[in-house]
DNA sequence: AAAAATAATTAGGCTTGACTAACAATATTA
DNA sequence: TAATATTGTTAGTCAAGCCTAATTATTTTT
């Protein structure tokens, strides 16, 4: 049970997404578009995920993830959204860069780092000094340096 | 000048390393077992890093940094430097997990996120609560949720 | 239901980054 | 210095992921 690559963990999110979208489906030409990839790339990417397990898929139908792929595809959008509201929410990062860093972090973090991402930002937020919380504090000193 | 990949940037972290090193030169043969590739591939890699100006190579000669590479290898090093002192300082993973960690997340994060890691260590670790630094503080209470 | 439009697949290529095996250059040592 | 060992390069292959162009399915429209 070798992992998943960089690129097919992506697949897997923008499947899960489109699944979990009003359509309730996702269709080759969508994933084709979120991705900005060619179709025929699509076709490729979504045989080897069936070949590994991770999506239903017969040739001119439509996707679906199976459980598995469902169980990875959330970890992936889980470490996404971790680590994004951890660049922007902790660290001051702008919304675009820390969209782009977490979208490439996401798949060189293991979850073990990224569940203490979450302690570390939850501590943060929830632990005062003189009634203020610590990321405040942080946040406030980081402008200080910047005059 | 479009950034360097994954791959080429680890080539010049060794490079760099070992040209620090007793020896002061980088030879194939080294790099290739620092990196556990084959010598082919470290010829290749070398004549994509010269072509591009970060290394002075001769085919069966020594291999050296030029500014450019220097000034490279030195951010990489530098970015892996930080995260992996987070991961375990901070974090509290263990040195295997962050230094793999570390190896992967160098070529996914910017210069901008890292230098916000190095702040956010440094505001942890200076500043202290009735006499303890958060950064212990956030440590006791990561062991607490353990038992 | 036939024609036109849209969607998906196949076929064939390119690039990156690795590999092995064979060969060439350099170093070492007897 | 000649033989051997080591190191480096070349040549050719492979897999992953992407591409375009051509083809095949499916849907929509008339």
């Amino acid at each position: 049970m070798t992992s998943l690559s960089a690129s097919l963990e992506d697949y897997l999110e923008v499947i899960y997404t489109l699944s979990e979208s009003d359509e309730r489906v996702a269709r080759s030409r969508d994933i084709s578009e979120r991705l900005d990839v060619a179709k025929s790339s699509v076709t490729g990417a979504l045989r080897q995920l069936s070949d590994r397990g991770f999506v239903n898929y017969k040739p001119y139908g439509y996707v679906t993830l199976t459980e598995k792929g469902r169980k990875s595809a959330k970890i992936v959008i889980e470490k996404h959204k971790v680590l994004k509201s951890f660049f922007v929410e902790i660290l001051g990062v702008d919304e675009e860069t820390a969209e782009e860093s977490a979208c490439r972090a996401e798949h060189s973090l293991g979850e073990e780092i990224v569940s203490r991402f979450i302690r570390l930002s939850d501590y943060l937020c929830n632990t005062e000094i003189d009634g203020v919380d610590i990321k405040a504090l942080f946040y406030k000193s980081m402008q200080k340096d910047r005059e």
